[in-house]
DNA sequence: GGCGTAGCGTTGCATATGACAACAGAAGGA
DNA sequence: TCCTTCTGTTGTCATATGCAACGCTACGCC
């Protein structure tokens, strides 16, 4: 094995910090008083970001099974918060957000902003841009071809 | 609502990027080709993190049911990648990895290590240390009582 | 316009994860 | 010794997810 150089421990540290994050994330999604599971907010917030974007869509971002996020969003019909657009045309159905969903997906992430302030407390301003500016470069980075894949699988399955 | 200043977007951009993050990781969790789940990966890592805890540590640490990692637990000892340490004294049974363990944790860990590598491939070594450094202070400042709490949920029943 | 293919969504079944409640066993304290 | 409390396990249920199979519909080709 080579020697680990300091940036090694550096990228080890972001790791370490990286999967604390996730998993904090999970738990909080797992325990918040939220109406939303962790799956449903991704859906809500895919469709805010991806106006009239289809089922199948979803399913490929997150790389979830078709029927996972068809049940998904029978769910979130049924509790008012998604809809499909009326006038469709074309492939598929596009969805958008009720009312209802414009709220519950609004208090969600003001939930979670006051969470992420709470951390940012004792920053400055400047080190709180910084922060910023790096962690989308670091998730800019990931374009492509970046998936997890175990070495010894060299004729993936997926995508 | 107050004004939203520049500190504001750039802690909202934080919130989005850290949400993909998380998104990200859970994704790569299911689908990655390996052996153990991401509760799976995150016991393991607990317990090389906390030599000889217990099943109620780990819980407690996730925030999960004594139940979901006892069950968690025993498909993890069916694999042979745990085991409780034999010559226990005191309240618990305290927990090891065996060799197949470490194995299979360095495995996880070294396949996400990858992966944040090539996130990082084009950045300066000092970069990368000030990332870090960044990361490590957001996630202390986690200390405790920053748990999600619904605003209109003023008689929490956990903790 | 009619037909075949492919894309999209749904449903049946199986499995994994997780919670809650109830229970069993063991450690400690009075 | 006995009682309490901690720890772990098991029964039962709900949710999330995958795979396979099915049905519908848009599109493309003739």
């Amino acid at each position: 094995m080579a020697r680990r150089t300091p940036r090694d421990e550096h990228a080890a540290a972001i790791l370490r910090e990286l999967i604390v994050i996730t998993r904090r994330g999970v738990a909080d999604a797992r325990t918040a008083p939220l109406s939303l599971s962790m799956t449903d907010q991704s859906i809500l917030g895919y469709i805010v970001d991806h106006p009239e974007c289809r089922s199948v869509d979803i399913a490929e971002a997150f790389r979830l099974n078709r029927s996972t996020v068809s049940r998904q969003l029978a769910g979130l019909t049924r509790l008012g918060v998604v809809r499909e657009i009326t006038d469709a045309s074309g492939r598929g159905r596009p969805l958008e957000l009720t009312e209802t969903g414009w709220a519950a997906y609004r208090e969600a992430i003001d939930l979670l902003q006051t969470v992420v302030d709470r951390h940012l407390g004792d920053w400055r301003d400047d080190e709180v841009a910084r922060f910023a500016t790096d962690l989308t470069r670091f998730n800019d980075a990931a374009s492509d071809g970046d998936r997890p894949r175990h070495p010894e699988t060299n004729a993936p399955a997926d995508d």
